[in-house]
DNA sequence: TGATTTAATTCTAAAATAAACAAAAAGCAT
DNA sequence: ATGCTTTTTGTTTATTTTAGAATTAAATCA
């Protein structure tokens, strides 16, 4: 049961999302080499001899955005034996979500990427290997996850008004949520706190700013403790 | 990226939970050879290359109780180096739910196995690996599931009474329900057949049977569609 | 046989939660 | 000052959950 036998690679991909520009956007990279040369993919890597699966999937993420400490949470395990074109690759796909301002894309030269770059998760291009399935399930657990603990914080920036916050749930579970309704749940959670300070309205009613308060999060296992 | 590193193993590990004698109890294999000699593990074997991940977790189900078409999630992947002793093992677990009753528990001889039992998970052994925690895991996810689809039907019998079925969430929830409301809840549910039989009552009234009606599901990813 | 016991079942009221809905307030532009 | 846009707030209604009380069917016991 226990013999020796090394017969396939495991990767690690991440599923990078954040909100730009009005829109729930995924990190990609573009292939230099064979196999999907020239095509859009998921940042990953091989996973390390002396690292945990969290650990490789927090590298990939540091490489690619240089941020760290933030929801990171295992997906699902791909490992279709024909997922890969020429080898036995398995995946442990992860997801994070992160705020995309204050963040330059990165990634080293000579390495295998030529390109890095957000697109829209509505308009993705063809991507390599099994990633749009990969990046369709992380959109699905991230509606999921929504609904229990408020992840969408990953998402703002320190300072925001409940109508960003608004903003972003509709973003991800794709439906409008009535305005009075959602800012009466959130502010019974008792989990923002209410900042004296104010946008300064480039035109309109100023809006009150928030901040997320006594959140902790076990980014393992994707649950919160408040 | 992708070059040529063959440097772990992929093994499945399946956590198989039943009700018997009124207990939530899990299918124990004991170990015939280090590491972990004699102490008890999960039911596990490498993943073959041309199998998928679901495929190889199957085969070990059908190998140990010989049930097929049954409740089967992939749970986590759970990869620290440390986890095994001699090598770099990686695990993707999976859980199931099954029926005991008509279940003849087997293994085939000159395995490395030296016995197959289930086990209460509120009194379990010392365990072989990173065991325990994912039996842990399992039984959270466990709990997580039943609050949304009734994966409880896989633990009972075709024909069952309410108070079975309410048995069966007590033990998993871990506390008492209301016996008025958790009927209510089903029966407004609509995936009940009402039956129209009774049970030979032992003693007492003698209760109404029901089966599940209408449920299918889509194992792989842990969710029903009716 | 009839009273008692145990568990199943039904009915109903109260409480809590979620959903639906409209109007006033604050800044900016003209 | 008026109009425009966006923020902010409260009430009502429907739905779900929780809780209390009573009825029914069979088994046991006096």
């Amino acid at each position: 049961m226990f013999k020796e036998t090394k017969t396939h690679e495991v990767t690690t991909d991440v599923v990078i999302l954040t909100i730009k520009d009005a829109k729930l956007k995924v990190l990609l990279v573009k292939r230099a080499h064979e196999p999907f040369k020239g095509k859009w993919a998921l940042p990953g890597g091989y996973v390390r001899l002396p690292e945990t699966l969290d650990d490789a999937a927090l590298r990939i993420l540091k490489e690619k955005t240089n941020v760290q400490n933030i929801y990171l949470e295992q997906l699902y395990t791909f490992g279709d034996p024909l997922r890969h074109p020429n080898s036995r690759v398995i995946t442990c796909a992860y997801f994070a979500l992160i705020r995309s301002d204050d963040i330059v894309l990165s990634f080293e030269e000579n390495t295998e990427i030529t390109e890095v770059k957000w697109h829209p998760v509505d308009a993705l291009p063809a991507l390599a290997f099994d990633h749009k399935e990969i990046i369709e399930y992380s959109l699905k657990r991230t509606r999921e996850r929504l609904e229990f603990c408020p992840i969408a914080f990953q998402l703002l920036p320190q300072k925001f008004t409940l109508t960003e916050l608004q903003k972003a749930y509709e973003l991800i579970l794709m439906k409008k949520l009535d305005k009075r309704n959602f800012r009466k749940k959130f502010l019974s959670l008792a989990i923002l706190k209410e900042l004296d300070e104010y946008t300064k309205s480039g035109s309109k009613r100023p809006a009150r700013l928030y901040s997320f308060d006594k959140i902790t999060l076990d980014s393992k296992r994707g649950h919160f403790f408040s």
